[in-house]
DNA sequence: TATTTTACTTTTATAATTCAACTAAAAGAA
DNA sequence: TTCTTTTAGTTGAATTATAAAAGTAAAATA
């Protein structure tokens, strides 16, 4: 272990773990990543996926690492979301945890390995039972989620290269637990320009047929406003 | 100490800190308490009051427990903004630190006890070089300051029991750092019917004087809408 | 050929915001 | 006494944002 001027405090240290809140997007469903727990206590029960902090190691490192493990993915979006430290949270002892979500497309190769670590998506409305505080922590990811998607469109972290509008409103649907207005939406979007519109249609869905898009390239300190004054 | 089932992770616990941006408003001034740090490295330099966490403890109880030791109040307001873990982010050793931010009303009986412990109010343009990343940690502060100020009028926390509203928006300004204008303004904050007009007028700053108003008592679940949509 | 379905557009009404000019009141100067 | 100055406080027109609803477009299918 590392040698610090502070190694007279010794009595001070403490447990700290990160816990993550992975969100994915299928199926029109905004899902939720939950684990079967491999350690006592509540050993086999629903978890959010979550791993110590290793010394030396920062927060958002160890959350990486614990992602990768489990996805293969290393390009995840992270956003840290608030550190949660009641002493008896945790009835295995007293655990400090620092909390973060990440989005996932879940058209990635990653579906294998999810598999093999006994991880299941759940949508928000019917996630199992969580243990300890972990349902509070999701409500915290959603709060922030949904912070995060008023100032930013943030399909371009959970939808494939290519989408309809409908399919992106879906989305916001999904994480504001809402019906957006069909032409307001979509009025709303275009005058951002963020997307650019594609020739091929996506006749899937309806006998017009719906224009795909796509992205345009990250414009920098895109939206320092919130895109959504009040609610669309 | 505690035992834990996880006394078998012993090696992964990790030193762990609360550091607290003290807010605080006088003389049309927004400003931030600083100290002196007491123990090394960077003896005797500017620096936010921080504090371990101990065992067995809640990050916000210790910021709680530093902030009473150091101003006497204990029904400070706090609000935690973000957790910093880079492990060289301290060069005493790899410490992870909590920061909240707090709000003080300075015509408080504080006043003293804070001078005992050579601590000294700046405002935000003439702050000091802080050490390590507590210049970081003020920004951050600031920005979630911010949010939580276009979310409910934060006054009530900063200003004394009565002011006029030539006060409450010079304060707005402060924390954004901008010029709001004064009929859009007060049209904004009385249509949102929190504060109460009394009959006093402070004629220290005009000819004509200027109402004094209180704060309602509190509702709840007051706006869950920003205050400010784009900007007043 | 008519109907159905869903994408997409347009219109109108309402509300929020900005900008700028206005009035009010009282102290102090002429 | 009357005029000027100063800052509080008010008002209203112009602009922009949002909401709600009804419209059109295109193609599969009955």
């Amino acid at each position: 272990m590392n040698k610090s001027i502070y190694d007279q405090y010794q009595e001070n240290k403490r447990f700290v773990a990160v816990d993550c809140v992975i969100f994915g997007y299928e199926e029109e469903q905004l899902k939720l990543l939950v684990f079967e727990r491999d350690i006592e206590p509540a050993k086999g029960e629903w978890s959010l996926l979550g791993g110590w902090v290793n010394a030396n190691e920062s927060t958002e490192s160890a959350a990486r690492r614990v992602l990768q493990k489990l996805t293969g993915l290393d390009d995840v979006y992270l956003e840290q979301v608030h550190t949660f430290s009641d002493p008896n949270r945790d009835p295995g002892g007293s655990v400090i945890t620092v909390e973060y979500y990440a989005l996932i497309k879940i058209d990635d190769k990653a579906a294998n390995l999810i598999k093999d670590y006994g991880a299941k998506w759940f949508t928000i409305a019917a996630l199992p039972k969580l243990i300890f505080d972990h349902d509070v922590l999701v409500e915290k990811a959603l709060e922030k989620l949904r912070l995060r998607s008023s100032y930013e469109i943030i399909g371009r972290k959970l939808l494939p290269e290519k989408f309809t509008i409908t399919r992106l409103r879906n989305l916001y649907d999904q994480i504001f637990q809402r019906q957006f207005d069909p032409g307001n939406f979509r009025k709303k979007i275009l005058s951002l320009k963020v997307l650019e519109r594609l020739e091929e249609k996506d006749m899937s869905e309806s006998r017009k047929g719906a224009f795909y898009f796509k992205f345009k390239p990250k414009q920098e300190g895109e939206f320092s406003d919130p895109i959504f004054k009040r609610s669309i």
